[in-house]
DNA sequence: TTGATACATCAAAATATTTTGATGTATAAT
DNA sequence: ATTATACATCAAAATATTTTGATGTATCAA
């Protein structure tokens, strides 16, 4: 699991980046903010077919997003809070850069 | 401009994540925290071609992350601080979600 | 006014992502 | 044992994104 942000390679921020730019992952995440959801319970939610949410549920788990837990047949998913730390952790980084103006080439 | 991340709509979260979500245009990205940088300081900065630098540029510009200014011949590029402050707003939303633990379909 | 520079735009090709439907695996209920 | 449920995986098709090289536009310098 990720640790530091400073740690965090481009790669990994690119990939969590691409895990939030899928507006059905984006609907999966707002699913899981009531706390951890199935794929059954994604499926009643979103009409999504279900080998349609294993693939981005696939994504989302690989960039680092969330975390699962199985229970018998059931699977549930549910966010890493650490990991979306970290994120706000790169963002804040990214708003503390400089409005210096410039010319250019110099 | 985007005012209230509690308007932002999932599309544009989603654009805003999409623009993100490539390594090259992190790279940009990382040039801009320096402050305004033209198109020909990228170049000389990452080897990208040149339509190539203005194809990433354009989604970024459209994600609505960065503004431009024109100066003559250059056009200076720059990251929007109020939009990074939304996302992160939007970051932190996802982070108050609840930890419940349910039984599937319940 | 000619030529060079800075950048945008375009269409085609290359590449990557997403969707679909079928099949596979594990668990559990009968 | 057999069947049903929950989910994963796969390959092919559909779709979207990115790259490339060419061309276009505006600004500036000589």
């Amino acid at each position: 699991m990720l640790k530091d942000i400073s740690k965090v390679k481009k790669e990994n921020i690119s990939k969590l980046m691409v895990s939030f730019s899928d507006p059905f992952r984006l609907e999966i995440i707002d699913l899981m903010m009531d706390g951890e959801v199935c794929v059954c319970d994604i499926m009643k939610l979103t009409n999504l077919s279900q080998s349609r949410i294993s693939y981005h549920i696939k994504i989302l788990k690989e960039a680092g997003l969330i975390s699962d837990r199985q229970e018998g047949r059931w699977v549930y998913y549910s966010l890493n809070k650490e990991v979306l730390f970290l994120i706000k952790e790169w963002i804040t980084s990214l708003t503390d850069f400089s409005s210096n103006k410039k010319r250019c080439c110099e």
